[in-house]
Parts: C-alpha cells; structure tokens; sequence
DNA sequence: ATCTATTTTTAGATTTGTCTAAATTTAATT
DNA sequence: AATTAAATTTAGACAAATCTAAAAATAGAT
C-alpha cells in the first residue's frame, strides 16, 4: 500500500465513499488539488486491488476491505493528532500537517502503543471520533451551535471547519472542546448568536456557530 | 529533500563520507541493497545540490552542507529510538525499522518537542551519541570489551554490531547497557573472554566482546 | 429527441528512482 | 608498457504517479 493509495482512500471515505455512495472523480480531484484524470489512473489502480468498486463515468466507492483500510489511516491520524496536543503541547491547528505524515508510518504495535500511551482516546483535538482498533467508528450525534435554540445550552465537542485560520480564531477568542455555551439570543437579521460561555457573555457570527459542535444538555 | 536523497546522505555519513574521506559506489550500493549504476546517477544529483562532492570514478564525499543534512537525519532516528524504547516499551531490536520511517518525517518543532519529552538524552538504546540541533557530535571514546586488559572493567555503553539478532542474544543473556563488565580471563585458543557481570560469571566469544564497547573505569 | 455544456476518460509525455547490459575507466600484474 | 580484472559509468528501459490536450460519454435544456 503506497503512501498516495492510502491519501486516495482516506478522501474517498471523508467524501462519503464508505457508505457505497459513488464518489466522482472530479470530487476527489478538487479535494485532492489534483487532476481528474489523475484520480481516474488511482480507481483503475485500486479497483484491480479490490479497494473500491469503481465504474467508468459513475465515480468510486469504497469495498469493504476499502473502508478499512481507510479507517485504520484515520485512526493513525487522529490518534498522533491527540499526541501531538497531549504529549508536545502542540496547538490544534498545527497538528494536521504532521500528523498527515505521521498516518503514513507503518506499525502495528506503534500505534497501539501510541493508543496505550494517550490511555485510549475516543476522541481528536477537534473532536472527532477515533476509529477503534477493530475499525469501529463512533458517528458523532451532536448538532451544531447554529441549530439549538434560545436558552439551550451544551458542550463545546468539536468543530465541522477544522482549517487553520478557523481553528486560530478559535484559539484567540478562547474558544475551547469542553467549554459550557448557552445560546442567549439570535439576531434575525445575521442569524448571528449572543452567547454566554465561561461566564463570559460574547457575540459570534453565524459562519462561527455553523462550525462548532456542541453536546447539548439541557 | 526526498526520502531517498535523505538514506543517500545518511549513508554516505556512518562510511565515513563526513570526513573528506572518498566513499565509493560500490559501497554505497552495497550498503543500500541497491545496484551501482544506481549510486552514481543519485552522486550526481547530489552533487548538482552541493551536498556531496563527486568525482567520476573516484567516489563520493559529504559537503558541509551534507554533512549537515545527514546528521540532520541521523539524529532524528537516535531520538526517536530513545521514544520508542523509553515511552513505548520497544526492546533495542525492534526500534531501528520503525525509527527508518520515522527519521524522515518533516517537522523541527516535532523533533524539538520529542527531545524536550524525553529530556535531552545524549545516547540512543544502542549506545550511539545523538548529534545535537546545532550539529554538533560527540564521539564516542569507548573501547571494545575485547580490548581491555584482563582484570580491568567497564560499564557497557554500546554496541558495534547493532543487528537484530545481535541484539536479541544481548537481551536474551541480560547483557544491557549500564551493566559492569569485568574482564576475569581470557582463553588464548579462541580468544574468548571469561567475564563477571552483576555478579554473575559467564563466558563470551570473541565474536560477542568485539562487538560490545565498555567505558572502562579503571 | 436532439443538442450542448460539462464531466470523465484516454493517449501520450514527464519526473523520480530504479534496473540491466554494454561500454569505459582504473588498478593490478606481469 | 601492455594486458587483464575489477570497478564504475553510460545508455536505454521500466514502474509509479502525475500532467496536458484531445476524445468520449453523460446529463440538462429546450
């Protein structure tokens, strides 16, 4: 399995690929920042090999052997993501870029050392959830802050938009997984939110409150 | 830098290339499991990046520039080897391949932090010096088991030969570095050594001791 | 149902790193 | 100094992954 095998899987399924949706070509070229007919020679390659099913002018979806494969990458992914956070004191948007090479590494025994080591995350810095061993994947039931209504409140658990410049926002406005939100008000005319959190009041637009998740408890 | 240029380099280093000293193709190749003709077409495009000098038929030497990448990469592996063995509970034989793909991951900070982690340490499990961040690298002044006089004794610092099953016959027989080794005799016919160590007496080949270095004291 | 715009694929070229086989250079021997 | 053996390089080929430009198929609009 090559180290561009392996980023074609992870698309494919981050596209919805795994749940025998057909993903096309084009897709996955923007996703990628690659050509199309780059992303056609890659589902040639990996239907000969048994990891997507693909038909001509239809687009890819993943088999069974595919989704695992690709679970098994995100896992290594989002469990060196987790080291990074807990172990170096890395910041959440700086993460990603190492940890997309950091999935690549090939060893049983030092992920799951890796996943010993954090004592077994569920969870990444941005929430999302870590595939189990045995390729278990938790789907995540929250909603996002721009859905719950006035006066709910629940659990900063993770972010939809995990792009860097998203994630600095965050940071600089203290805006952390594990922080209480309580939806105050919501203007109509911006759908903007006045929310309360930390004991701090603040106002955020919608773009912000459509990227957050949130677990909501009452 | 590619992932091959980078094995080049590291190479053409633990020959000796970082020494002015010409290396030859057929060493390089010979070390890497690869073909000659393979060597000097990377010579020379190694050497077009000044990171080796090259002379056709004669070899290949480091750059300064070289020199800096490969110890650049050589401590990586030294640090990481440290990780896995002080971290992940990796025996001295397993860490080497895993360490091979993890020297090559490409992030300063993620090597800083590793370094930091695990508290600066000056020597990777098999007893080889790591190159500092500045590149500076401390020889090891350590003599060979074989080559301490009788009666004389040393801690165990390191190992020549750092092969698999080497090192799987160290730990089998609960040779371990920080051990005290005191040579008791040795036996002119075939040069093995008698030797007490952690109170125990035992008898070891030449072939064991030439491959073991001691830091004697006294 | 046909036409057109868009999507997708094919064909051929490129880059990187490798190989084999042949040619060349060096080194060793007489 | 000539010859031979060994080491090294060149030339040409190949596989992987990509690209461009042209061809083919699909889907949407009338």
């Amino acid at each position: 399995m090559t180290r561009s095998e392996e980023n074609y899987l992870k698309t494919i399924f981050h596209l919805g690929g795994g749940d025998a949706k057909s993903i096309t070509t084009n897709a996955i070229a923007e996703q990628m920042e690659t050509k199309p007919s780059s992303v056609t020679d890659m589902a040639k390659k990996l239907s000969e090999k048994g990891l997507v099913d693909y038909v001509r002018y239809q687009g890819v979806s993943l088999t069974d052997a595919g989704v695992k494969t690709a679970l098994s990458i995100i896992r290594k992914h989002r469990l060196w993501e987790v080291f990074l956070v807990k172990k170096l004191d890395f910041t959440w948007d700086e993460v990603h870029e190492v940890a997309e090479q950091l999935e690549h590494i090939k060893s049983e025994k030092l992920i799951d050392k890796i996943d010993e080591l954090l004592d077994f995350p569920k969870y990444d810095p941005h929430g999302d959830p870590i595939p189990t061993k045995d390729g278990k994947f938790q789907e995540r039931d929250e909603k996002l802050l721009s859905e719950i209504p006035i006066n709910s409140q629940g659990v900063c658990v993770g972010v939809k938009d995990s792009s860097v410049p998203f994630l600095k926002f965050l940071d600089k406005n203290k805006i952390a997984l594990g922080n209480t939100i309580k939806v105050l008000d919501k203007e109509d005319f911006d759908n903007s939110l006045r929310i309360q959190m930390e004991g701090k009041e603040m106002r955020i637009s919608h773009q912000i409150a459509a990227n957050l998740y949130v677990k909501k408890n009452n």
